[in-house]
DNA sequence: TGATTTCTTGACGTTTCGTCAAAAAATAAC
DNA sequence: GTTATTTTTTGACGAAACGTCAAGAAATCA
């Protein structure tokens, strides 16, 4: 690779480091295709060489950090342990990024909401789609291997699918909640994330998947995973 | 009220109607001032005696469906049956909603983007806020009732607070996912609605809230719901 | 009927997006 | 080492939309 080509591939790595800070400090609308050209120093027209769009660009931030995502939740899929602790280290994966990456979740829900916009390159929204799909192929397989060696006992008219489907809806609500006002005086559900904890428990244990939460104290699996496999960004994330 | 008080009242309902139709077919980037007032048949001026912005106009749709939702939980509460079964009245209700006004997921979401935007009037986000309060406040309410009547076995740690958030989560992770892609190929997920309604059921079972989804038929008590309370709006959103 | 207040209008200033022809830099050819 | 060609960068420019406001129209009041 030429110097050039690799000056070029760190001004885009620059690019999206400069919109993925702005788009969190100063949200959407102040996300101006001028002033980051200006903050990373070239000129405007540079910017759009590499990105079609504004649309574009924050697909690109959104597209980044879920290739992360699904590289944490393939990361947690190595994890030593029974099905639901593994499980469990998935969980913390998606805690891990959550923490580390608080701009993912509102760039994804934007550009999910220029829906089918012609400004959006289709690879990207491509990309953006296959770290999906990878993230839930980890959990899939996890619980797959649940159902197959008896620690999960689907019953009549459930599936792996349908349990993935509702650990990924819990965790998505639960994130989008996150900038939400409180809504509740309970004081009891302060903490968002040991909330959302103990809900996937309790959804996983309404599959009985065993060993369930009663029998089976899951915090530390939880903090064995973030020792042993995200040590670095859990300590980036303040989760350790 | 005078008629010229009357139709300014018709016209704003007008303008939200307009807005309303305009973001769930064509987007918010093509949500375009000029054009809604070319529709209702007013000038540009007139429609920002209504609205102060753009994303105040957005956050008006926003709240009008969100006090929609709050009145069709608080019709839910009014449901005979066991607690549970009044819970589950509240999902139908919010099921009908769902089904009725398709475009009030993205309003919010936008809205909650163009976070702490000074062009979006206080009161409007308060409206909001405590429209979403008010549909918690039915289902702590019938939780509530549920653990004072032993019908819900609260455990240690656990709270109707943290109940309530955790099934609120679900819906709305599972309504965030409704217009995205499929991510799995497993066609047992193909039903979303239907996925939803039994992750909701593994969820209380995973509360022990009484009866459990094993000992009775719960899609019964959902349909004398929709056909007791929600009969016109559920035949709208084509749920009978 | 005339005076006063309230409401409506659309042209205008401003801002930002995205384009493109010309200039600059890099690479290739000799 | 110099010239030719290709690639890259630039910033002025046109288009589009937001939000404003002074002038005019309509409604209410006296």
């Amino acid at each position: 690779m030429s110097p050039k080509q690799q000056e070029i591939r760190d001004r885009e790595e620059r690019l999206l480091d400069v919109a993925q800070v702005m788009l969190l400090e100063r949200g959407y609308e102040d996300l101006r295709m001028d002033r980051i050209a200006e903050v990373v120093g070239v000129s405007k027209g540079t910017v759009y060489q590499h990105f079609g769009s504004r649309d574009d660009l924050l697909a690109a931030v959104a597209a980044r950090s879920a290739a992360t995502r699904a590289a944490l939740f393939e990361r947690a899929a190595r994890f030593e342990g029974s099905s639901r602790e593994r499980m469990a280290a998935v969980e913390a994966a998606a805690e891990v990024f959550f923490a580390l990456f608080p701009h993912h979740e509102q760039a994804e829900r934007l550009v999910r909401a220029a829906h089918l916009s012609p400004k959006i390159s289709p690879e990207r929204v491509a990309a953006l789609e296959t770290c999906t799909q990878r993230c839930f192929e980890v959990a899939t397989r996890i619980a797959a291997e649940a159902a197959a060696s008896g620690d999960l006992p689907l019953r009549e008219g459930q599936s792996v699918g349908q349990l993935c489907v509702g650990l990924w809806n819990l965790y998505q609500g639960a994130f989008l909640m996150r900038d939400l006002e409180k809504f509740m005086s309970d004081p009891s559900v302060d903490d968002a994330l040991g909330t959302l904890q103990r809900n996937a428990r309790v959804f996983l244990d309404g599959f009985a998947w065993r060993p369930l939460s009663t029998e089976l104290d899951y915090s530390e699996a939880r903090e064995r995973a973030l020792n042993e496999l995200f040590s670095n960004e859990a300590q980036a994330a303040g989760l350790l």
